[in-house]
DNA sequence: TTAACCATGTAAAGCGTTACATGATTTC
DNA sequence: GAAATCATGTAACGCTTTACATGGTTAA
């Protein structure tokens, strides 16, 4: 699926591996990221199979490799854009050790709640920030509704995790 | 992270490894799951590391390998337990697709966004039937929580993706 | 009798992260 | 002058899935 969404950001504009990887800190971070050792070798494989091309340029003295989208890697990516989606396993950790919550003391359960709160709160907040800098610039809609999608997901945990909080707390 | 649901599930009483894989499949499909190929290599390198003893036994012609955690065992898990979790990345296929949607017509978006509403509310169905079973059985009131966080985040994800498929229907 | 289920395991392959390696420029 | 950032890449490792291999029992 990486590679679907590396084809994503090149169907915008042609980028280098190091602005995809920034662009994704910056946008996709909260439901997708990876590292470089990642993208690189993704990037070389795209250009292999002819779904992009890429030119070189000295910037500043350093190297710069840009990648851009042929039509091949257009049509690879729009096939996959219209695929069904399977449904997603939480995969949460948190929840993980919930399940197996009744083998914790109450207030380490109590504690452990806590501190996931503040951090899904944390995350809350930090998306909120990023959205009123994306309002700065023109972004397209879908990605304005991915980013109001994962501030609403992150409230949403947090609720659910502080009405169990409540719960015990009783 | 997988060792430790192993241990978790041999925390209440002894087991094989088809057990566990068919309780996860009963239980924490949900939000883990996982192979075969993947439980039977874990379990032994639990045994190897002393988390773990066995016992074999031949029941119905069969050989059953049952696995029992030892203190070190329980020690490992309780651990894991008090740790903190990180906040997970969402990592939803459909959510990918959804950064994307500008570079797709609206008529599959539409359908799209449909047909995963409809596995949405599926899944949230044959959790609320599975609820309904182990309400039969004495199952603790966290792997209860953990279900019902289980049926509503599903139910949520419909209101969500519905509410997206409403706006732009308008 | 045959399909489904019980039951255990290995090997190969895929996917992704972390660590390593390098070196220039820019900012403090 | 040091630290941060820009920029590209490889190699080793780890985790997990898929495919393969085997063989008994139970229910339709």
């Amino acid at each position: 699926m990486f590679d679907k969404i590396v084809l994503g950001f090149l169907m915008e504009r042609k980028m280098t591996g190091y602005a995809i990887k920034k662009t994704m800190e910056k946008s996709t971070n909260f439901f997708f990221n990876t590292s470089y050792g990642n993208i690189y070798p993704t990037l070389k494989k795209l250009e292999e199979a002819g779904h992009l091309t890429s030119e070189e340029e000295i910037k500043n003295g350093k190297l710069n490799k840009s990648y851009s989208i042929t039509q091949s890697g257009k049509q690879v990516f729009r096939r996959w854009l219209g695929e069904n989606s399977d449904i997603a396993m939480i995969r949460d950790e948190a929840l993980c050790r919930l399940f197996f919550f009744s083998h914790l003391e109450k207030d380490k359960i109590i504690d452990e709640l806590h501190s996931y709160i503040g951090r899904l709160e944390t995350q809350a907040e930090t998306m909120t920030k990023l959205r009123k800098k994306f309002q700065n610039y023109e972004i397209d809609s879908w990605k304005m509704k991915s980013l109001d999608f994962g501030i609403d997901y992150y409230t949403y945990m947090r609720k659910s995790f502080q009405k169990m909080l409540k719960e015990i707390s009783e």
